[in-house]
DNA sequence: TAGATTAACTTGACATGTCAACTATACATG
DNA sequence: CATGTATAGTTGACATGTCAAGTTAATCTA
């Protein structure tokens, strides 16, 4: 939204990429909720718990995963605990630590709601573009992010 | 975050256009509040009334010009009012409308800000990427704009 | 011109995110 | 072992967003 200062090339890069950003991730988070009664937040963590090998996670390492703040997963978990979509439990090694697991509830809502999300993502995004398109933004998306993990990273890293 | 049903090069380019999405837009954000004071949300309503050239808008015309949904856009201005930033006035010849205006607060803030703003961007965006891959962001987003603009309308369009 | 529609917002409830301050536990070290 | 420090997570306050259900004023339309 900023462009003083900037060149004509960079505003409207950048004018595009907050469009997209603002409207497609948005407009997906919604569809979730439409077709499988749970919100953009709560899919994205089952898909992360339901994805793991370990039956369970600490938060710390959840958190990280998905690039969230640990406050943020806190909150989180604890409502989605409150909804039996996953539980959490004290860790006996390091009573500090909390193991969060899916519940079979969760488990089959995430296992119905993947392919209706992967529809989705279909129609508004891989079939709008072409493989080009794709391989540019792969090799965009890894500048940034690289950018992102040396220079504004939201935790300190987990080791492993 | 979905992959399963989708080829390899769209899983990628999906979850490369997920990264950035959700963390450099997040992080510019944060930029904003730590050098003016104001939250992401304010800026870009304080710049988008500092870019029109009439002294005020209705309510609904600056949702769709930003993409916001109605309500969303009376939350905001709500609150932007209670903090001085923003002016809201019942129009006069439609009783039901209100002109929204920046007040010289607003004004004073946004101005600060947008150098301020166009900097992080030219740091974590433009300084990044080659000519070649913001005109290929470009055309990406226009192409995924046009599909949400088709398909997945948030309001009504204005006229005019 | 009275009753039905439509338009432009408002409001309330609830899910999210962020930040700062706080609690509890483990670990390090003199 | 006592005490300091780092870890892991919690909590509360507040700003955001979304959805559904109002409210009020303009406009049709019979």
């Amino acid at each position: 939204m900023a462009q003083k200062g900037m060149k004509e090339l960079d505003s409207k890069a950048w004018r595009a990429f907050h469009k997209i950003g603002t409207s497609l991730l948005p407009h997906l988070g919604r569809q979730i909720t439409n077709h499988s009664g749970i919100t953009g937040a709560e899919y994205v963590v089952l898909v992360a718990l339901s994805e793991i090998t370990s039956p369970s996670v600490n938060l710390n390492r959840l958190a990280s995963s998905l690039g969230w703040e640990i406050s943020r997963m806190s909150h989180q978990i604890t409502r989605m605990d409150e909804h039996g979509l996953v539980k959490k439990s004290k860790n006996i090694e390091d009573s500090r630590c909390f193991d969060v697991s899916i519940t079979a509830k969760g488990r089959k809502i995430a296992e119905s709601a993947i392919p209706l999300q992967s529809k989705e993502i279909n129609h508004c995004f891989s079939e709008i573009l072409t493989k080009q398109q794709k391989e540019a933004l792969i090799e965009i998306s890894d500048a940034i992010a690289a950018h992102m993990r040396d220079n504004h990273p939201i935790n300190k890293k987990v080791s492993q």
